[in-house]
DNA sequence: GTCTATATCGAGATAGAC
DNA sequence: GTCTATCTCGATATAGAC
């Protein structure tokens, strides 16, 4: 898919983009990154956004193979657990990209404006939502995509290990998506 | 504080940094928004950095009022209570800024930089959280936080209106911060 | 307070040698 | 695949007139 010299640009373009958003990053600070010049990294990709294009896609590749897995499940509840825990291991395992995946501006305009990109949130936020959903489900929807992007890079979390913070991302998620019942407590 | 001019554009920064970025938006921009030129601009500012700074310091302003009304409580719950829903009332009053001062690379170095903005984020941060929260506290801390700041943005819950939204939120978030009992539910 | 004009710099991007 | 050199443009910023 990629060569050797492209993987290696968008590792360290994937890395600047989530310390200074895509705006703040420049050809040349990649081009520093690698020990390269600008003109090596415009050989492989012609355009800057080609390099954000390129990252994008590759980060929404691994949502798409979660997607998949989830989709097979039979019972859509438990295919809605498994998407959200795969999401929340992708967040923490690619700490920093998702907070730029959902709030950086360049990749927003790019996600409204590629069709496939478009194509595949709806088919996303499908499986996350059930057709039917009440508003508050579509709050909670929104208000644990955001909360997932965010955490990881929160100074709150800074000292807590990757696993104990994973772990209570998906009971915090599920608790909020009504996807399993409260930890002690029952509904009347 | 600021003269008629000042205002005029630091309310048009504020509307552009929320949707370009900080890095994405020129002094060019905010002049054409405002109709003059670049250099009526450096009249009121000598540098973009200022803008960026007194924007950022007005909406933390509110912030402040906010955490000050919260401390004059005597019980630490409600203090949270009054101040989570406060935070809530501002990101859905000043949508989009609030994920900028949260996710934006440029505002995220200022705050880290400027002195005062790191104090009060500390004392910010000590209200929300008891000194002696477990870890799940801070979890739930750094999620409802991330959350705030994202969700009134979300494609899922641009139809929605903002008191039903900010209603929502709250209860969320209460549920999520261990402020209030389920609605409905009973601890065992 | 606002303008025109301009200086300076760094960004994205290309040409062509090795 | 990488380099040097260069182009062009837009960005920050300043000078000085009205």
């Amino acid at each position: 898919m990629y060569s050797p010299a492209q993987t290696r640009i968008l590792h360290a373009a994937l890395d600047l983009f989530a310390t200074h958003g895509v705006s703040g990053t420049s050809l040349q600070m990649i081009a520093d990154a690698l020990g390269v010049t600008k003109a090596a990294v415009y050989h492989r990709f012609k355009a800057k956004d080609d390099i954000v294009l390129a990252v994008t896609e590759a980060e929404l590749c691994k949502l798409e193979e979660a997607l998949t897995v989830a989709r097979a499940e039979n019972d859509a509840v438990e295919a809605r657990k498994l998407l959200v825990r795969r999401i929340i291991d992708l967040s923490v395992e690619r700490k920093g990209f998702v907070r730029v995946l959902q709030n950086d501006p360049v990749v927003i305009r790019l996600l409204g404006e590629h069709a496939p990109f478009r194509a595949f949130m709806s088919e996303l936020y499908a499986t996350l939502l059930d057709r039917d959903d009440d508003v508050e489900a579509r709050i909670s929807a929104a208000f644990f995509t955001a909360a997932i992007a965010g955490t990881t890079v929160s100074p709150f979390v800074d000292d807590i290990d990757a696993d104990t913070l994973r772990a209570t991302m998906i009971e915090l998620t599920e608790r909020m998506l009504k996807l399993a019942p409260l930890k002690g407590a029952r509904i009347r």
